[in-house]
DNA sequence: AATGAATGAGCCTTCATTCAT
DNA sequence: AATGAATGAAGGCTCATTCAT
């Protein structure tokens, strides 16, 4: 009576590899930094063979692309989490500062990783998958469909395209150390007022 | 009377061999992509040998920073004459209305080599050279100076380094063509009042 | 029962290969010359591939070092062989006849290699391991303290050095066919008195 | 009246480049080593261009060539002159000892250069000329003739040919400071003995 | 004769990917 | 499915030599 299963459903080892293999590319990038990473590396610190690693991922790319997957699909999930938990009750700002704090949040979750990501990698090429990035879109554009009335922007889809680019800017400036510049500190203050400035500026025409 | 030099003195020789290195460097980045750019290309791109290619640039390296510099400083200059004809007459609005074109036109003069660069480089290991990015941050701050009274951002450096921000964000989501998303065009109007927005926003405390 | 292991353990078929590879570099070195060996000819002399090669030898230094390494130690081998068979019956002439005996044969083991290596390297920069250097230093002063008695140089140490170099400079005459010069059959029985006379000769303080 | 010479007739203009241009290598070969050296930084260090060093040597192997020439002449001239001066009064040994002093101070004229020359050179393969060979050969074997008495060795040339590979071989003992290893100052007084010892010892057939 | 920019063959090395075991 | 040795195309860079000026 084979009733006993494998120990893991066939399906279950393969994300589980899957997210080991990730995890080792992630920290061989962190490590060494995108032009010293190869693929040999990363199977040696995910304590698997080349060979078996092609199992998993048809190529390099692939690879790359599943990380950031993973990686901004996390930070989705931490940012829906705030934005579903909005009520009517908060005011456009109030909504703000919980969503800025949530992204801010999000990305001090792999703060290392995130650089890399963001900043050293040939890899816009390769988008983050759009229903990831409407995601984003949607949650943002939920927020300020909520208070319309309070909004200037005359087109809410605009307007949301624009807070998402500002958010990402503003935000990768306060969690970004760069060598020199301001302190990341003095700059997280001004993020409320730029969106908040922005979805209520006076418009003439 | 042999007093005509060379055609050329020798360092402008020299010089203009640069500027065609540089040249051949940008099509092929903008043919192929960084991935698929290497020196014996661009060497041939510019009809020279690889080893001349070596008497200009030491390495690799130094042709893609001298690229970014290159591209940089042009962007600068446009952006610079804009801003130096600028009289005390102008508005806040107007002001910033003039210097996004400015940077809306720079930002075009190579639009293709603009997106490698911004997209497709590892390359903020390297990031340009610390003058140029200063001379752009003294430009947006002579000009919110000159607006000071007008500004509720507590911090005149800080404002300036939101503001370039914001405009980097924006303008090259009016620039750099996505496959997907909103029309540039409709993004370009929203960046004036995102600006003074922000750099007019209430602010309670 | 599936007791039979692979056929050859993995160190042993590493060792093989590291093998093969020298016996490549030895022949490659010995029809071309140092200064058109290269790695991608020695690769394939190997029957193998570069990569291949560079699993096997980080550079290609260390690929020269293996093999000066490989062929003094077997050079070393047949030398204490004979060393090892000694015995006290033995005259201070008798052993050296016998040690150059086993030093000319060892010489002529890869008579070609080891002109090349003699000859035609760029190799003093890194020299033959100490650890070796050591054991022909200590064969001859080993043998020089048993006959102690017979010898007038007054320091068994410098003595030894001084046969070294000798013995080295001489065999290498004996063994390097030259272009012009005396043949090396006429040369041969000079060692044993240079040496004998070296160490028996009589000295004024 | 053109009667005005150019300032140097031709020929010694080109020796004193050939000249210039044999130091510059010699210095470079020692600030910087063989592998190091190359042609266009020895032009430099010559104070002329590339186009002029070929004008000189055909290529980078005479220059080697030449250089290799030029040192052992310097060498030779010492030595020969050494050996010029001795009367029929000397004994072996006291013409031994002048003729070792002349070698060690001819090795230390350029110690340097003369142990890249030696140690580091691919170089063996373009033996010095057989000119300057001989002329070194013909010194020691007119000091060995007129000594023909005191000599047990049977054939001179032969003789002469053992002594001059040992005292090559003791010399550069001395004069060659490698890294470990007995201190030069204690070998040196073996030199005599060794030599003297091979040339007095007693053969049995 | 001098110059030195230009040449380009050639070398060492890396690494994504394959495949026999 | 796993392994990891093997592959080999590709790339950055050097340097002896040439040649137009």
């Amino acid at each position: 009576m084979k009733l006993q299963p494998r120990k893991e459903p066939r399906q279950a080892r393969s994300r589980a590899m899957v997210d080991t293999i990730l995890d080792a590319m992630s920290r061989v990038l962190v490590e060494r930094g995108y032009a010293k990473t190869n693929t040999n590396l990363v199977a040696e610190a995910a304590g698997i063979s080349v060979g078996s690693l092609y199992q998993y991922f048809p190529n390099k790319d692939a690879l790359i692309f599943a990380l950031r997957e993973r990686h901004v699909t996390r930070m989705l999930s931490l940012f829906e989490g705030v934005v579903d938990q909005m009520t009517d009750a908060g005011s456009l700002t109030s909504d703000f500062e919980a969503l800025i704090d949530a992204l801010v949040a999000a990305h001090l979750l792999e703060p290392e990783l995130n650089r890399i990501l963001e900043e050293e990698f040939p890899a816009f090429n390769m988008p983050v998958s759009n229903q990831i990035r409407e995601r984003f879109f949607d949650s943002i554009r939920g927020v300020l469909k909520r208070h319309r009335a309070a909004i200037s922007a005359p087109d809410i889809d605009v307007a949301t395209f624009v807070v998402q680019r500002m958010l990402k800017a503003l935000i990768n400036a306060v969690v970004l150390t760069g060598p020199g510049g301001l302190s990341p500190g003095s700059i997280r203050p001004e993020i409320v007022p730029a969106v908040i400035g922005y979805l209520t500026a006076q418009r003439l025409n």
